[in-house]
DNA sequence: CCGAAAATCACCCGAAAGTAGGACGACCCG
DNA sequence: CGGGTCGTCCTACTTTCGGGTGATTTTCGG
């Protein structure tokens, strides 16, 4: 879009020539052929079909912002450090671990197995052993422990 | 705003209203002591300005929707504090809120049933409902969701 | 190259979780 | 009073989990 002074100018001089169009055609049939109403009749379509135009123009993106406010929350309270001596000291394979990290976020085992291209039983498999690594039997103590214990963030 | 077809209409007549009158003041004095190219700038300016004017008046409430991504970090060092303007605004009860509390600290629903002396069944009714208010289908999503919104700590 | 650890997959079965629908009493409020 | 919300409980069904057992393939260090 171009700037309003801009438009202004060019505007003022697309309508001066158009004026000297106008007045050159006079001199030719058009005026002297038809009465002036028709002289005022033209220029006033062709004028009002310019300010139309610019004026669409001028108004074309002007953005009434509404505001729609996606809050995107950060728990944050510094960054996440591993614990990675404790994965070592509970035997937690990194397959293990990555898991881990899923189960967390809320995933299906069987939409975790989608996402490392695994089958479902491989991830029951890993989950399995992590629990017991971890000493829990539900997914959601699994989350809560190993975010304890500085597994994962 | 008006619709588009009264709008022609209405600039139709008021074009037609502007042509009657500067035939009549024509007679006076006006085309009379100022030659034709007045007339016809005066007719352009009158009419570019309308249009202007109507151009802009048809595209005023288009508006754009701007999507504003605004973060907001959950204070996780400080003492817990419950965003209880989200409950309200999610409409969850109170019995929900406390369910969903057990749930994240990895109760199962009937662990849960009998801490607060209810049925599992009716901890099952507490934890769907909670899940469809907080827009999701698995208890560990629902911990989850619940730590992000500041419902739990 | 060999072997142990890790990763993969399969099958079964019972328990837990989740879905869908209905029902009923308590309570509050216009 | 009628209507709304809340909490409670139920049946019936489907899906997901968790536990157990066993087996094959990768990977990688010594």
């Amino acid at each position: 879009m171009l700037l309003p002074v801009r438009r202004v100018v060019f505007y003022g001089l697309l309508g001066g020539v158009l004026l000297v169009l106008l007045k050159v055609i006079e001199y030719q049939y058009f005026v002297r052929a038809y009465p002036g109403e028709v002289y005022g009749g033209l220029v006033a379509a062709i004028f009002a079909a310019l300010g139309i135009y610019f004026g669409r123009q001028g108004s074309r993106d002007r953005e009434v912002t509404v505001i729609k406010e996606v809050e995107v929350r950060v728990p944050q309270g510094g960054p996440f450090v591993l614990d990675a001596g404790k994965l070592k000291e509970l035997g937690i394979t990194p397959r293990e671990h990555e898991i881990l990290g899923l189960i967390a976020e809320g995933l299906s085992n069987r939409e975790i197995g989608e996402r490392l291209f695994v089958s479902e039983n491989t991830v029951k498999t890993h989950s399995s052993r992590l629990f017991d690594k971890l000493g829990v039997n539900r997914r959601v103590q699994a989350a809560v422990k190993g975010r304890e214990l500085g597994l994962i963030p």
